[in-house]
DNA sequence: GATGAATGAGGATTCATTCAT
DNA sequence: AATGAATGAATCCTCATTCAT
């Protein structure tokens, strides 16, 4: 489980667990655990089917592998830059280097929004663990700010879960902008714009609105 | 297939094929078309596997009349409502129906959800039917009111993500909402809540915010 | 079941039952007794698959009334014409019977060749209780001659079967003929090019041959 | 698939994939394709029902293999024998061939039988392919002996339905032999006995009779 | 006589996993 | 570390049959 933060994930050597991992990161996220066989994994990485039980000693042990190594990379960031929230220019510091993180796993982000679908019992912990606090600084960082959000105390949690969407609700809908509105959402440009964007967005919901 | 909009979900008589939909838009919610199994559903109906079958010719089909019957209330209002847009009291009227309808189904918007993650074929047809008209109806809306939205024409498209997710996204982070934050999702209270907030994050993100 | 021997088949009533057994009689011979379901049956006759059982009380029960229907009348020509055999007029009267037996029901050989290939318990007494005598007659018709046919007393057996197949192996090639040699086998004057065959080959095969 | 000739069928080893091989042309063959379940041939040879998807994948693949690995040798007899059929002594040792090959696979003429009566759309291809020319090369020869057959253009194709019978019919008659003749079918002088009849009718069918 | 609905048994096939090689 | 083969459990679906209406 590759948990040093000094090694990038291009730079890893392309171990064969590697590779097992690149590979169920991106079926799972594109179809879900339940819809990806073992075979498809082992398949697609140019592996025996038993071959991959060398490496991890099963489907889910696997899934979590990938949720895991997905995951440290936002939980550091979060971490270490929840205090940021505070003050808009530290948000916008906090949203320009979790954007960054998003685009260089863009799979992870639909298995997140996965997770929070089918309300497993990892998930909870996983929420629980770095959800929750994350949740109280932005809770005081609202309360804190001399300009007040203009958000009662009960919407509070919603705008939580909408700040959520407008920075991980962009992968899942990647699909809908591709086949709908003809954005190619793959397109390094559209990383610019998606910042530009959450960033702008994160101010209207922050702070109050002209029409309250 | 339930047509007559007069006749309330609730109201219909619970025929078996009735019966199976409910249980099956519920399965399929909460965990995935992969991961139910025919069993499951027609375990918990009270009905033997094979007996599924006099209703609905296979687990496809079954999921396709659970969507559609799910996705037709919400085609309606905004094939009726999509022009409502252009001033804020309309928007906010269409806003109220349509929060009105996803709480009345409030697995529908799981498996939109779903969907757009699968990015099934099935969803292509279906958001280039009545998403694209209604993105159109909305890049209209914004350019037209008087006070500019202050948006990109590049950045459009992540608004109306943004605006399907303050929605939508409500019901997809149920759990997130119950477990985490120890908001109960199912209140009957949390509907207002959730429609204010709704009505007044749209006023936020379709008007020129202060900050930009 | 009908056993009226004034009635032909053509004349009966299309009553239900008949159309059931016209049904079932084609898609067994065409299929097998294996392939064919009771759905596919009541189906083609425009039946619900439960209505069936008014009629008959099962598959296997179809299955014989089907035979029987279509056997009786064969074996009423053998256990009436078997004596026939002993001089070449009256095979060929035998002959011209058959095939105009065989040619008014001609799934029927097709059936009898299934019987036959499946070895069932059904056919065995079938068999004994008229193709026993049959091949007796047969026998006696050989040796009585005052030609001998020139075959030995063990290759008697492998004659029988040889004039069996010249006479219902026609049907069975059915769709060889059609399709490899372009031959339309339920074209009418194939009746009689059948039955002119069918007499030729017997006398060579009855009588010696020049090459023995 | 077994193409190397030198290698008898008896000598190969005895692999699971041959042994499913064995065990499927048996079942096939005495019950037909529809009434013989993958679990009954897995059973028989001893393997678990999934383990056979190991080995071909699937039920109808594994029909196939069994007719592609029956029918090649006698593809391969009528290839480079048909021309022999010009010559009587040719002819005889064309069937002499054919009948120690069809006694080696006893199955496998069934197996004929029941793809005829099928009418499936592989055997079209099959018998296109390889019977088209030997029924041209059975023409010409009826054709070209200076002793004329004495059969017309139009009965030409029945005569060849006829030879087909007398070699294949044999086996299809089994049981028919047993149960109500008596004889043994598959005793090995059987053979001698089969082949000294099909040589002798070949004869009789081929040759102008005395009594045309 | 006809039918919609129900059902237990069985159909082919796929699943994740194990193990000897 | 890799693989072919094996397997029990599960998958979706079809089967023949029954029964109340």
């Amino acid at each position: 489980m590759p948990t040093d933060p000094t090694r990038t994930r291009a730079a890893e050597a392309a171990t064969t667990a590697t590779r097992i991992l690149d590979v169920a990161e991106q079926l799972f996220a594109e179809r879900g655990y339940a819809a990806v066989s073992v075979r498809d994994i082992a398949g697609r990485v140019g592996l025996n089917q038993a071959s991959l039980y060398n490496h991890f000693p099963g489907k889910q042990a696997l899934y979590e592998a990938v949720l895991e190594r997905g995951l440290a990379p936002i939980r550091e960031i979060l971490a270490h830059g929840g205090a940021q929230m505070l003050t808009p220019e530290g948000g916008d510091r906090l949203l320009e280097r979790l954007v960054d993180q998003l685009w260089s796993t863009p799979h992870i982000p639909k298995l997140v929004e996965r997770e929070m679908l089918d309300d497993g019992t990892w998930f909870e912990s996983l929420a629980r663990e770095w959800l929750t606090p994350i949740y109280e600084v932005g809770r005081r960082a609202m309360a804190a700010t001399s300009e007040p959000s203009g958000w009662t105390e009960e919407e509070l949690p919603l705008v939580v879960v909408g700040m959520y969407h407008l920075l991980f609700g962009f992968f899942s809908a990647a699909a809908l902008l591709r086949r709908v509105i003809g954005v190619d959402p793959q397109a390094q440009e559209m990383r610019r714009i998606h910042l530009d964007f959450v960033k702008d967005a994160s101010r209207r919901l922050m702070r109050p609105g002209a029409a309250t």
